[in-house]
RNA sequence: GGGCGCGUAGCUCAGUUGGUUAGAGCGCUACUAUCACACAGUAGAAGUCGGGGGUUCGAGUCCCUCCGCGCCCACCA
């Protein structure tokens, strides 16, 4: 019976598809604990995760590939652990950016305006458009390995997440924590609304300081002032000095007149004005700037408002009027020069806000808003972290957390958007207001039937601070919601710590009393293979979907999560893509070598005794899977994938499958042989799953099937028929042979690199295989053992090899090599020149010697009484072995 | 102004609580198409761990300080 062969390369664009869709349809995603069904068990632990909901008109950027590679990771390990596991999936409406999209690719289109569409025609065409496009985010994802269960996959403005944004306002307004007034906010005149203080970005750019004359009432005296926005003299309502200026105090209380408007303001005093900084003088401008505003109301200024919702210069800038504001600058600025009125005017670097999204100057504006008062809930959401109630990992942004939720402002939480959750306020023509979970017919304080609701809709973040409860059912007490909630990880990027995280820690606690989720895991960005900062002016955008193309999705995932450290950002590029794919070929390679060892079995079902390379693998291997475990514990992800690649590469594939060769050929070891390589591989790809799960899952399947065919069940007694559900790898504790196997195979690599070293070194053919006398002392009879390993690894002619405990006379022309105590002698006479064997034999003697110095001074020092014996013996040990080489080189060079 | 991070081989980066002779990938040098893999193998070259000081028997790792980058927060016109 010929088995069918499996290819030199690993093919992954035939498999991830065909893995994928056996994992979904056989229900592997799904919790297997599932509180809605019958023999539910809620003992069971679960664990939960919520997918960072990306943006539902978005397309698959490396920023996804990250969160879904490590959050996958999380899901994947805890599943195997046995924990009852849900990663909910999802999509976020995400109102700014998808209301952007659509009026450019649809509205521009059409050349009609949004206005002119009107918004129940734009609502619904936005929805088409959320229908044809939001399936391409989520199959994205998919192919991405994602192991979401996609039949609990919400939306944030479906019908259940909308109840509970409803309830959410409701709740808060009912308690008092919501009001409507006018404020100074940041207004995008760009998009035409409100936007938070986080959705402000400052950056320094190259201004021009502006220096005029505020001009006393009645006199030629004058207030030198200094702007970086001249048309905003147009809405002065005072000029501001220290009350301790020496230069001003004589001003103060008297009146001086704006510019061209000869409006009337007074001269106030404050020590909120810096006496160094500038002229001295400050210009106060309550409706357009945020500290001016404050000083306003501890004046009792009034406060003008000079622009309109298009920054255009409004009824209150006289002659200006209807001019954009920086037409109003230039042309105010230029009528003050006429009238005499300009000091001069300089370059000046300062910060300016820009918007998030639009990137147009942001301009501060009073305006009419709705704002959470944030201070009870940033008080609940500080204390949870900071009694440990959630862990932040990395640590360090806790302190970062503590920094903003102890500086946090109310939060504005209207937009003038169309596209979101509706404001549930309404009112009637007495303007009462009508706040109701569900839509009213009347409004409730007069009964007035003709009512209307407020325009705005709700900040995205809202919604998605709800995500962990919302999405499990909250605000109805649902199964999913009693077992899978709080959450457990909350895993995203730590650029949205602020604008997600922390909204999502303060929901939780207000509206369910609880934490959302006991750990915070903030993963770095990901930048090019130059370590740059991925933008797209630079050109260095990364598309994923490319690099999965080439390499596939294993090799793009373990290059996002190997080499990487949380909180730190990391490199992703073709090249270090190349490397993982490698890396994955590797894994398909030994495994086709693993299973063409098993087919060549009869049966592998009674197995000789362990050689020492089988015991070295196995403890080799424990050691892996004590550290992999400890290290994913730890977070640490990057150290536990190299960990495993380092043991697959290095270890499996480079030492045992080569010592398998030799074994397989022997009756009395090849059943051992084949079990061990099956064992070890089998728990290797059980380890690396939750990194490459396709090719793991593809490859176990084959290997699965090789056991099951030579009869040797046992091996997978275990475990079911798919890799991802299999058992995780129990750590278990050292035992004390683990530690002598290693070190005894280790010498035997080291008497092989060693030979092979020399044969490189004289140029010896390596085809050609040579004779060797090894002298080995008390490790004679475990290298005689271990004959045929040796020779077939170091290209030796087993018959010319002899294993002696001591040798009678030195072999005359031989080339030398010490291997701790072991001599080996290679004669090379006629192959190679040995003239220079002695030159070598010195450099090689030095290096002991120096050894033997450094060991010497250091067990002579303090370190002798001070350091844990455990570690004091070791050096010493290692000094003897120096010595003893040392002796040994010696009696050669002799 | 406050906070955080980084500086380790030519390049890009790991290095958990201080404990051998500091590691990986890529690149580089030499050799190898043999029966898991040339997406490979074997052997090799390459680092005063940014500078200085301190604690310690012992420091890439802890403390101080200086230098150079980067990020976050913040209301100085």
């Amino acid at each position: 019976m010929t088995k069918q062969e499996l290819p030199k390369a690993y093919d992954f664009k035939s498999t991830e598809a065909r893995i994928y869709a056996m994992w979904e349809t056989g229900g592997f995603f799904k919790p297997h604990n599932d509180p809605n069904k019958p023999g539910f068990d809620p003992n069971v632990k679960p664990f939960v995760i919520s997918i960072p909901p990306p943006n539902v008109t978005g397309e698959l950027h490396i920023g996804h590939a990250m969160f879904v590679s490590v959050e996958d990771l999380m899901t994947r390990y805890h599943r195997m652990k046995g924990y009852s596991t849900l990663w909910v999936p999802g999509t976020d409406h995400a109102g700014i950016a998808t209301q952007l999209m659509v009026e450019r690719d649809i509205l521009q289109k059409e050349e009609v305006t949004r206005e002119e569409m009107g918004r129940e025609e734009f609502l619904k065409r936005t929805w088409e458009w959320k229908h044809k496009y939001g399936s391409l985010i989520t199959n994205q994802i998919r192919r991405l390995g994602a192991s979401c269960d996609w039949d609990r996959e919400r939306f944030t403005l479906d019908e259940g997440l909308s109840r509970a944004v409803r309830e959410a306002f409701v709740r808060l307004y009912e308690k008092g924590l919501i009001y409507r007034g006018p404020r100074l906010i940041n207004w995008s005149p760009g998009l035409k609304t409100a936007v938070s203080d986080l959705e402000v970005e400052y950056e320094e750019e190259e201004a021009r300081l502006y220096y005029f004359k505020y001009m006393l009432k009645d006199s030629d005296e004058y207030i030198p002032v200094a702007t970086i926005r001249p048309e905003t003299i147009l809405g002065d309502t005072a000029v501001a000095v220290h009350p301790d200026d020496e230069r001003y105090q004589k001003f103060i209380g008297k009146t001086c007149i704006v510019p061209i408007l000869n409006r009337e303001i007074p001269v106030i005093a404050d020590d909120y004005v810096s006496i160094e900084f500038g002229t001295g003088a400050l210009k106060i401008t309550p409706g357009h700037d945020p500290n001016d505003y404050a000083i306003a109301h501890k004046h009792n200024l009034p406060i003008i408002s000079i622009l309109d919702k298009e920054a255009k210069v409004n009824e209150n800038g006289g002659s200006y009027k209807g001019q954009d504001r920086f037409d109003a600058r230039k042309n105010l600025w230029a009528d003050m020069k006429k009238a005499g009125l300009v000091i001069k005017e300089e370059p000046y670097r300062t910060t300016i806000p820009r918007s998030q999204r639009g990137g147009e100057i942001v301009e501060p504006m009073i305006s009419e808003q709705w704002f959470v008062t944030i201070e009870p809930l940033a008080k609940q959401a500080l204390d949870a972290v900071k009694d440990g109630r959630i862990k932040i990992v990395p640590e360090r942004f806790e302190k970062t957390y503590y920094n903003w939720m102890e500086n946090i402002k109310d939060w504005c939480i209207s937009r003038q958007l169309w596209w979101g959750h509706r404001i549930p306020v309404w009112y009637c023509p007495d303007n009462h207001m009508t706040v109701a979970r569900e839509d009213p017919t009347a409004c409730a304080t007069c009964g007035s039937k003709d009512i209307h609701q407020d325009e705005d809709v709700l900040d995205t973040w809202f919604s998605s601070g709800l995500w962990p409860f919302s999405t499990l059912g909250w605000p109805e007490q649902t199964p999913d919601l009693e077992y899978f909630y709080p959450t457990s990880y909350m895993e995203t990027g730590y650029d949205i710590l602020f604008f997600w995280v922390a909204r999502m820690i303060m929901s939780g606690l207000e509206y369910t009393g609880q934490i959302p989720f006991h750990t915070v895991y903030l993963h770095g960005l990901v930048r090019d293979e130059q370590g740059h900062k991925i933008s797209k002016t630079k050109g260095n955008v990364i598309d994923p979907l490319i690099l999965m193309d080439e390499f596939g999705t294993d090799a793009l995932r373990f290059n996002i999560l190997v080499g990487s450290t949380p909180g730190n950002d990391t490199n992703v590029g073709p090249k270090k893509v190349e490397a993982n794919r490698n890396f994955v070929n590797k894994i398909w390679n030994a495994g086709r070598f693993v299973i063409a060892a098993i087919d060549s079995q009869q049966s592998i079902d009674k197995p000789g005794d362990y050689t020492l390379a089988d015991s070295w693998i196995w403890a080799k291997l424990q050691q892996l899977v004590r550290d992999v475990e400890r290290q994913i514990q730890n977070f640490q992800y990057g150290q536990a994938g190299q960990a495993i690649y380092d043991f697959i590469w290095n270890d499996f594939a480079d030492w045992y499958v080569e010592v398998a060769k030799e074994q397989l050929k022997n009756d009395a070891t090849r059943a051992r042989t084949v079990d061990t390589l099956a064992r070890v591989f089998d728990i290797s790809l059980k380890l690396l799953h939750p990194f490459i799960p396709f090719v793991t899952e593809e490859m176990w399947g084959h290997l699965r099937r090789a056991v099951l065919d030579a009869g040797a069940s046992h091996i997978f007694d275990d475990s079911p028929n798919a890799l991802i559900v299999a058992k995780w790898p129990e750590p278990r504790p050292l035992e004390g042979w683990e530690e002598t196997k290693i070190a005894d195979f280790t010498l035997l690599q080291e008497i092989v690199r060693s030979i092979r070293n020399l044969r490189a070194e004289k140029n010896v053919a390596p085809s050609k295989r040579i004779a060797a006398n090894i002298s080995a002392g008390a490790k004679t009879a475990l290298l005689k053992a271990q004959a045929n390993v040796i020779a077939s690894l170091a290209g030796l002619s087993e018959a010319e090899l002899s294993i002696t405990e001591t040798l009678q006379e030195k072999p005359k022309d031989a080339a030398a090599l010490v291997v701790g105590s072991v001599e080996i002698y290679l004669p090379l006479a006629g192959m190679v020149d040995l003239s220079n064997e002695k030159a070598r034999l010195e450099k090689e003697l030095k290096e002991a010697e120096s050894h033997i110095q450094r060991l010497e001074n250091l067990l002579g020092s303090d370190f002798a009484n001070k350091a844990p014996a455990a570690l004091v013996q070791k050096e010493r040990d290692k000094l003897a072995g120096y010595k003893d080489t040392a002796e040994k080189i010696k009696a050669q060079l002799k």
